[in-house]
DNA sequence: CTGCGAGTCAAAC
DNA sequence: GTTTGACTCGCAG
């Protein structure tokens, strides 16, 4: 079954879930029409809401699907999915852990499909942001909202 | 097989 | 300061 969790901050955050699943999360101009029903999707809502208003949740508890990606791709996201509130790493360090080249992490990070449940906003660059597939603005009000900025 | 990145580093204007 | 080239590696064409 579908569900849908839209929450306004800067932006409406809207979360797809399939099967109490996190499907997919998008950032939009105007909210989704909203679906609610199971105790994930209830407690999913409330987190967020406590996460926009800038206290520290964690996400690790929310499955999220990943079936449609490469191996690689599912590997660099659980690694992500690691890194801690409040703190950043860079696309270097990320690849020596994984044995592979910070381009290729980049390029994974890019298909992430839940972006905040995922939290690929705390990979930056050496030097400079990196990139975000939401846009730029959209990554640097999440470090600042984690206090990192 | 070729070319392109959400990258990095060093060398060179 | 900025730009340029080489290196890198998984993926789409």
């Amino acid at each position: 079954m579908l569900e849908v969790v839209s929450v306004r901050w800067i932006k409406f955050v809207n979360v797809v879930l399939k099967d109490e699943i996190v499907v997919r999360v998008t950032f939009s101009d105007n909210p989704f029409y909203e679906n609610v029903q199971s105790h994930t999707a209830k407690s999913l809502k409330s987190d967020l809401e406590r996460y926009f208003r800038g206290e520290r949740v964690d996400f690790g508890s929310y499955d999220v699907g990943l079936s449609e990606l490469s191996n690689f791709v599912k590997v660099v996201l659980d690694e992500v999915r690691g890194i801690p509130y409040g703190t950043t790493v860079t696309y270097k360090e990320i690849a020596e852990r994984l044995k592979t080249s910070p381009r290729a992490v980049g390029q994974a990070l890019k298909k992430n499909p839940a972006p905040v449940i995922i939290p690929c906003h705390r990979v930056v660059a050496k030097g400079s942001l990196g990139g975000f597939s939401s846009g730029v603005e959209i990554k640097r009000e999440l470090l600042k909202l984690e206090g990192v900025i």
